[in-house]
DNA sequence: TTGACAAGTTTGTTAAAGCTAACTTGTATT
DNA sequence: AATACAAGTTAGCTTTAACAAACTTGTCAA
């Protein structure tokens, strides 16, 4: 199983969430928006965009704005999932504050795959109803102050 | 704050760490068992050793054993406590399998900083006890089921 | 005590990710 | 239409971490 077919390193990932992250708000995203966001340089960036164009995650062409293809915005769903999940795990079930959160998620996305994040998600939802982990449900507990005034529903 | 004093990649982090690991068991640690259980060449080790000598984390002389300083040991107790903390997060509370935790923790250690474990394991203190985050104390639910037949208490 | 073999080192390469500096391209006023 | 300036590219360099291959060192058993 896993046949090497579309790994991508950190930082290219990164850079795929990135162009999520900054397609969000419906303006073309440009390769100096990617280099401020990211803290790097254009000529860093510029490389990075050249081969994840060649390789079939975005429509770049020279001096244009860059889209993430199909293959590409799933990658970059992906990664932006996590990192939310993360940070909502970090600041509204520890207690870690808004920055603090967001520097570690963005290390962490990348160390967890798809299956640890699910059940993240689970266990989170579990304990917004009161419930301990992995028990079925538990009604009574569900009633309790449900505390969602910090409940981040994130953009 | 923070000088770069001593910051470490991860690494050379990771090589502290398992240093640590192996001498657990009292016997000398070796280049080519610390290459074993990273995966990695013996030439890889031995580049970080000399690099991680010569910074003085660790106590070396070319073809001996390797031991960790103070200053090493220290970064060496911190990272496997942030490992250990993690699995057991991992395991006892998402239910991820053994090895995937392992590989997961390996990755995450180095995203979370002091402040992060430290508030990971008072949640988990917290829920051991039934309590929900942020609570103080309720005993009442110290009672209930307690759930520690996978406690999971480490080597 | 002398080899054989495991342990460790060295040398030279590769690849990724970053940088700066110098160049080119695109475009928005005048 | 010309041009200034921002955007993007290219070339060349650096660092880190890895590798293999070839070498050296240490040590155990015969």
């Amino acid at each position: 199983m896993k046949k090497g077919e579309d790994f991508l390193s950190e930082a290219k990932e990164d850079y795929l969430e990135t162009i999520l992250m900054l397609s969000k708000d419906g303006s073309p995203v440009r390769l100096v928006d990617i280099a401020k966001a990211h803290g790097v340089s254009k000529a860093t960036v510029s490389n990075a965009l050249a081969e994840l164009g060649k390789n079939g995650y975005i429509a770049y062409e020279k001096y244009r704005p860059v889209y993430l293809t199909k293959k590409g915005a799933e990658i970059a769903r992906r990664t932006l999932g996590k990192h939310e999940l993360l940070i909502k795990f970090l600041t509204v079930n520890l207690g870690v504050s808004a920055g603090e959160a967001a520097e570690a998620a963005c290390k962490m996305e990348h160390a967890i795959g798809a299956n640890i994040a699910f059940k993240l998600a689970k266990f989170m939802e579990s304990l917004a109803r009161g419930m301990r982990a992995g028990e079925k449900n538990k009604t009574a507990f569900a009633t309790l102050k449900s505390e969602d005034k910090k409940s981040a529903r994130k953009k």
